[in-house]
DNA sequence: CTCCCTTGCGCAAACGGTTGCGCTACGGTT
DNA sequence: AACCGTAGCGCAACCGTTTGCGCAAGGGAG
């Protein structure tokens, strides 16, 4: 937000705002302001960028620069500062799709971090394409982003840029990685399952292209071994398809209860897919959460308003983006300096909420 | 073409020799590859720019040039391309907030639309601040977007580049605006209630900012007349604040209940609030639909999964962005300043589900 | 009165592509 | 044999900023 401005007490008295008029309409450029003000574009350059720390320019004249430059509206042209300077101040951003609440959160906390530091984002959605998943990263490059953020996304191949990654775990060509303390927030769920007194969970598994899921699952089975859980493979389904919404948690719960197996409680990849399963259990007749518990993942803004409302580990989106972007704007400023930390864990929330109850006494 | 090395002439010393597989290497200029080529760069660049359509250029260099871009993974730099030819490519758009759906969704369909012609877009979310709806378009113009979409936001100034808005309806700045068919989405859910002998109908309004409150409603009054309803005034409500989610809504309701007015059904003004509202009633011990039929607005995703699954009129949200999207790169292609059309209306779907009823006879 | 240091600013060369002209062959005409 | 049209390509001037040097003027020291 720290525009331009002399630091002393008296700034322009908001007479740039005026701009309506024609005159100062025109792309002014630095020849024009300079030759206005009988400098050359040198000074005018060195006095906007503070170059050199006000490299030894009179205070007077510094002041005057800054005055002409607000009343004439001068806007520094981008491409020939990018040129010049090799900087863009521009990411790129890799999600698997822009319309899915969890890339959305994710852009909400990238934004948030970026533009306070002046820089601005592309955002590409690949959708689990691979002729995309390979073809955007060198979009964005010929686009001169400074660094990457790669949102739930695989990046393959190596890129001259920084990149941080969000749930990404290849851990092969990031710097650094944000992620879930999986294990802690499958502790919380199974804890929270097991003081309820069930024994027999099922669980639905992520898509095989999510890169949580692989992570997640092998923190519920270290979890269920510390805590002395049982995992029953008749009680293990997968998420399948990439439909968004909660349909592919309706089928796997489906194909779950095909089989007429006996479990008491459900632990979920999503949200969306606790909600699938909740349909599909209402169809076959049961209640939840008298008959079966349900726990959902994410914490997406419906789960506090379905009936019953859900119970489910929150993944803080929006700080993890803001974690990302963080990073990334100190890779990108630090130079070819060796990543200082691999990666970053965040921690989860557990919200109790109505989806979940003592389990029945069979 | 691929047995000659003009190493005597080529000044650069090339660290690695010939470019192994194409992969890994510093930034080839075109100085670079016409150098390898022996040629000049203007010969190359008016091959791989079509410039001038094949300018006069003997087929045999074109296949020459085009190969050697390709081995040497040339890529125009493109600060120097957009400084000469004043095309960045780029456009900018404005969201009130990039994390909510709706945004989400129509920056979904705007992407669709945008990288299939080699455009890229900057997203900024003003939440409704007034320094960030007034800064934002001077920072993208800062940026050299060619073009600007304004979703669900006003833009109070004139800017010099072509501007779309989505659901934005002050018609002062915009060239075109992409809207719903608000008669049509009013006439589906007041038919349909009157249809199922609803007469006293609760409204729930958007809040004061948001562009479609206002249209919306007069669309509902309307057609109230033609089908011959009648708006209660002490059945109106309107939503205020700008947090997110259903919570607004379900104040919304629980200031309409307070009066305990008689209805038999609500019409909300989106989906979330008709979640929060449907919370309020069965908190007071209405049941939906049998005692209150609710229609919503938008149909996101977890309308249908919810339960009583919410019956609502569907916006088009990621057509409204392709349009918006499609439109905005024809406006930045024609001269400027043609208007062709003011605005493109799209019509809303009706998604009935298990949220209304036949009223109560009371 | 020199000398040297400091202050305040300008020159001109980048940065990497694009493009209006124009130049050189070469083959065909008259 | 002189002429001309055209195919094929290069020259050099941009586009608008930044920046390594360097130059002139003024002031204090010697």
């Amino acid at each position: 937000m720290r525009g331009r401005r002399p630091s002393e007490g008296n700034p322009l008295p908001k007479s740039g705002g005026d701009a309506r008029l024609p005159g100062a309409r025109r792309n002014v450029g630095i020849r024009e302001l300079a030759a206005h003000l009988d400098l050359s574009p040198t000074t005018v350059s060195r006095v906007l960028n503070h170059s050199g720390g006000a490299f030894r320019i009179a205070e007077k004249t510094q002041e005057r620069v800054i005055r002409a430059a607000a009343l004439l509206n001068y806007e520094p042209n981008a491409f020939a500062r990018g040129l010049r300077k090799r900087r863009s101040f521009t990411i790129g951003v890799m999600v698997p799709e822009i319309s899915e609440g969890y890339s959305a959160q994710v852009l909400g906390g990238i934004e948030d971090a970026l533009l306070q530091e002046e820089f601005f984002y592309f955002v590409v959605s690949h959708r689990h394409r691979a002729d995309l998943l390979e073809g955007y990263p060198r979009l964005l490059l010929s686009r001169a982003v400074e660094g990457m953020i790669a949102v739930d996304t695989p990046i393959d191949q190596d890129v001259p840029v920084p990149v941080v990654a969000v749930s990404g775990h290849s851990r092969k060509h990031h710097e650094v990685t944000i992620e879930l303390d999986h294990l802690s927030a499958a502790r919380f769920a199974l804890e929270h399952l097991r003081d309820l007194g069930h024994r027999r969970i099922a669980f639905i598994r992520g898509q095989s292209f999510s890169s949580d899921t692989r992570v997640r699952w092998n923190a519920i089975r270290r979890v269920c071994a510390d805590l002395g859980l049982r995992i029953h493979p008749e009680l293990v389904v997968q998420l399948e398809g990439t439909a968004p919404g909660s349909e592919p948690g309706y089928a796997a719960a489906r194909r779950l209860l095909s089989t007429r197996p006996r479990f008491t409680a459900i632990f979920a990849f999503n949200d969306a897919s606790a909600m699938g399963a909740i349909a599909a259990l209402h169809e076959a007749g049961m209640h939840v959460p008298r008959d079966v518990s349900v726990v959902g993942f994410d914490d997406i803004p419906s789960a506090a308003t379905m009936h019953p409302s859900l119970t489910t580990v929150r993944q803080p989106l929006r700080e993890m983006g803001q974690s990302a972007a963080a990073t990334l704007l100190r890779l990108i400023r630090s130079a070819p300096s060796r990543p200082e930390v691999q990666s970053i864990l965040v921690s989860p929330t557990f919200i109790r909420r109505h989806s979940t109850a003592k389990a029945a006494t069979s």
